[in-house]
DNA sequence: CTTCTATATTGACGTCTCTCGATCCAAGGC
DNA sequence: GCCTTGGATCGAGAGACGTCAATATAGAAG
């Protein structure tokens, strides 16, 4: 729903130029979404996973929360444009996008630090 | 309050292996505080500033919002760990804290992203 | 000391968010 | 067909959040 690999690229750094409304209105709504603490550990578990798939059977019990409270904090990762999922018999299997976590540390980086890098 | 210097390094990297339960909401607060439009541009405002420094009366009116909303917004920003403030005779000027936007995007940063940079 | 300006704080209101139990849907097995 | 299992959706309640008007505070100027 929210196209973040769009919009983020045309915000250029969150340092480098005051961001306008619109921008920041699309870039809230990921940076939202990482803003609990359940969802950052979900999509951790997602990210970091070798083969790039985790089923939901798996993540549920990882949590002292109820089963449709895991299920909503996938849908507000999905929504965000951070994770996608396929059903594939009984389960359900979530995996990360690609390139949008990078994205975002792009424009969370200084220029400076860009530089000191690059240099 | 939050000391996101300390305890985000703590934690190796969102896509490197999954957070563990403090370590997700340490870094939830620095994210839910980005997660805000208004707040956003705030930063943005003051992380690009060239001179490093801006005061309050120029950012209240770059806002449709009353002054003690801004004024609300700035305080959840340095309570975040990301800004800072001095008075300075009848004004206050905020600065971006260093360092923290790039711990944050390093720890956004896949690792296959890391090695493709250094490599 | 009084007054004025620039910010911060307080209190209140409506809205959004997180959580749950209950229910529904999809797929498999009998 | 029916039943079981894995997930998603619905509806509700408690709490957090964004916003404002009103007030308080700090400093400068008279």
């Amino acid at each position: 729903m929210i196209a973040i690999g769009q919009d983020a690229s045309c915000c250029p750094g969150l340092a480098s130029a005051p961001l306008d409304d619109e921008c920041a209105t699309e870039l809230a709504k990921v940076f939202k979404a990482l803003g609990d603490p359940v969802r950052l550990r979900l999509l951790s578990m997602i990210a970091s996973r070798e083969g790039g798939e985790v089923c939901v059977c798996e993540m549920t019990p990882a949590f002292d929360l109820s089963q449709p409270t895991i299920s909503h904090h996938l849908k507000l990762l999905r929504q965000a444009g951070l994770i996608d999922c396929e059903r594939r018999g009984t389960w359900v299997y979530y995996w990360a996008l690609p390139g949008v976590l990078d994205k975002l540390a792009a424009f969370l980086t200084t220029p400076q630090a860009v530089t000191e890098v690059t240099a």
